[in-house]
RNA sequence: CGGGGCGUAGCGCAGCCUGGUAGCGCGCCUGCUUUGGGAGCAGGAUGUCGCAGGUUCAAAUCCUGCCGCCCCGACCA
């Protein structure tokens, strides 16, 4: 492609409501535009990209067995009505009515049709497992869109679902699945890390997520230094701890002590001159309309998450101030667990603290020396806390670490969940009807992107991985006034293009500084650099993107040396 | 939805407090000179100042309402 022709408008200045690099390089490098909150349209280049991962993404799906549809984009609102979500939703699903009156919605997801689709036509074990994908637009009318492309309301997913007569069948499902991503991000040149997750509002019981990792990322993740395990913060779990016998002799008197406007942690501690660690906070939750005590170490942080998962809720929150009133019997700033009005659960971290700091559930007063077991009564001890350094792995006892990531795929165990919701059954080889063991698999094909970017990038712009870089060779006469420059280009531009490369002539009547920071925040991985001096020495230069490297190269060699090149290139990106 | 900020030329911004005929840089157009990392000089074009009301002799500027966008929280590919 001709430069010169090209529909590439790139920008020096970079536009002001981009928050993060690659959100500003999509637009400098005239990838993307914005056409409303949380909506673009990709330019020719962005859209190169994005066809490039999804090809990546079609050959690996392809070669884990999954086969390629393409369904509806708005979904009526029947189905969702059948599987409970129409309800359950909430706002994110953007619903609609046709003339007719009848209720519609954009599909953020396409759990329903795929099993609306399957259960109609199987009826056998023998027809199974099966593994359907598509690539397409969804819509997710996010509360708030950010990020440009990372984040935004109209995207495209890779969606796969899988459907198996056993849980054997289906954990090999995701097996293949979880390997066809490791591919094809490996192909895609991006580090990740896949991490155990927690399965949100798609619902099931087992999934991880494939982490792109980058200090920017949205996602927290611990790993562990010397196992292989890896979860997302909020799925990360903390062992129980031993417990220790406790010494009846070493249990203090517990005690009321005035504390007038003393609320906080920070309050608590300097008022009774004790570290967080020995003061004992009291959160109350709301579980689908009932209150819920959670106690936790002063210093820890309860995973709302992992706590909701434990109570099994629909819904949690943190109570308002007339429902601890009511549970405690005392404003905000003084709940603790004696005496209290409601279930208490207890994070492990209280295993083993005695003569402990709570709230007295009385205003303006604490009691110091609380005991567990002498003073209250724990329902049950449960691993609820926010993990943090100074924690272990749960498998292995090792240590573990911090890191940040951008989420861009994840692999979900259904289970059962929309099968036997929606009816989806078959005949098992016993002659008994059986629900279908389902999974489903989805890639945010232009979050990848982005996340490419994110993870791949300097000071001049974007630097492409070969494989997914909209072209692969730019070549850059340095200038077009001088004939012989721009027949040697164009001549290797046609060798190379014969010899089925991506290239980009820069036959613009430009400055060299401009097109070489033109090439540079495009991120093309080879530039070849015709400029006169080199020529006359029959030479030209090849500039690798990323390593920055320059080799000077014959005339006549320059056609084999950037196909071995890209061909080099490309092999740092096989899975 | 709650909290914070912003809407002025294609892009980045000043002007607003203290009303008085809209400006700077980049980009764009023309010409000359330049030509290996976003050139120099000269000339030029471009604005319903987000929208709608109101106050005023006069509103980008003050007031009210609305809309849009960005950032921080609950969502997720």
């Amino acid at each position: 492609m001709r430069y010169s022709e090209m529909f590439l408008p790139t920008t020096k200045e970079t536009p002001a409501d981009a928050e993060i690099v690659s959100h500003q390089l999509m637009l400098r490098a005239g990838m993307i535009r914005k056409l409303a909150g949380g909506i673009y349209s990709y330019l020719p280049l962005g859209y190169r990209t994005i066809k490039k991962i999804e090809e990546i993404i079609r050959e690996e799906m392809d070669r884990a067995g999954a086969q390629e549809v393409f369904m509806p984009a708005v979904q009526p609102a029947e189905l969702w009505q059948e599987s409970g979500r129409w309800n359950k939703y909430g706002k994110e699903l953007l619903r609609f009515k046709d003339r007719h009156n009848r209720d519609y919605c954009i599909g953020p997801t396409h759990e329903e049709v795929i099993t609306e689709i399957v259960r109609n036509e199987i009826q056998t074990y023998r027809q199974l497992p099966v593994n359907l994908y598509q690539i397409q637009t969804k819509f997710r009318d996010e509360i708030r869109p950010r990020f440009g492309v990372m984040r935004s309301r109209e995207f495209s997913m890779k969606d796969a679902y899988s459907f198996d007569c056993d849980e054997d069948g289906a954990g090999i499902s995701y097996q293949k699945m979880f390997k066809a991503y490791e591919r094809i991000f490996t192909r895609c040149g991006l580090h990740f890390r896949a991490v155990e997750a927690d399965s949100g509002n798609i619902g099931g019981s087992f999934s991880h997520e494939f982490m792109v990792t980058a200090d920017t990322g949205e996602d927290a993740m611990v790993y562990c230094t010397a196992c292989t395990y890896a979860a997302n913060l909020e799925k990360a779990e903390v062992a129980k701890p031993e417990t220790h016998p406790v010494n009846e002799a070493d249990l203090l008197l517990l005690e009321e002590v005035h504390t007038p406007d003393v609320r906080t942690i920070e309050e608590v501690c300097a008022f009774f001159k004790v570290t967080p660690a020995q003061v004992v906070k009291t959160l109350i939750f709301v579980a689908d309309g009932t209150p819920v005590a959670v106690l936790i170490r002063g210093d820890e942080e309860v995973n709302e998450i992992k706590l909701n998962n434990y109570l099994g809720a629909e819904s949690l929150e943190l109570a308002m101030d007339d429902v601890i009133l009511e549970a405690t019997g005392s404003p905000r700033g003084f709940a603790g667990p004696v005496g209290i009005k409601c279930r208490i659960v207890a994070d492990y971290s209280l295993i083993n603290m005695k003569n402990f700091v709570v709230g007295a559930n009385k205003e303006n007063y604490h009691m110091k020396h609380c005991n567990a077991k002498r003073d209250f009564t724990i329902t049950d001890y449960a691993d609820l806390k926010v993990v943090t350094e100074t924690d272990c792995c749960p498998r292995c006892g090792g240590g573990i670490n911090f890191a940040r990531g951008i989420e861009v795929g994840h692999v979900f165990k259904l289970g059962t969940k929309y099968s036997k919701a929606m009816n989806a059954a078959f005949l098992d080889s016993d002659g008994k009807e059986k629900p279908m063991i389902m999974g489903c698999y989805g890639i945010g094909v232009n979050r990848t992107a982005a996340a490419c970017i994110e993870q791949s990038h300097d000071d001049n712009g974007i630097i492409w991985p070969l494989s997914i870089a909209p072209f692969q060779v730019i070549i850059t006469p340095v200038h077009v006034g001088d004939d012989r420059l721009s027949q040697a280009a164009e001549d290797l531009y046609k060798k190379l293009m014969d010899r089925g490369l991506e290239v980009v002539l820069d036959d613009r009547d430009e400055r060299a500084g401009v097109k070489f920071k033109d090439a540079d925040l495009i991120g093309i991985p080879l530039r070849v650099t015709i400029g006169a001096k080199r020529l006359a020495e029959g030479s030209l230069e090849v500039q690798f993107r990323k390593s920055g490297d320059m080799v000077v190269v014959p005339l006549k060699d320059a056609e084999d040396f950037v196909v071995n090149a890209v061909n080099g290139l490309m092999k740092e990106c096989e899975a």
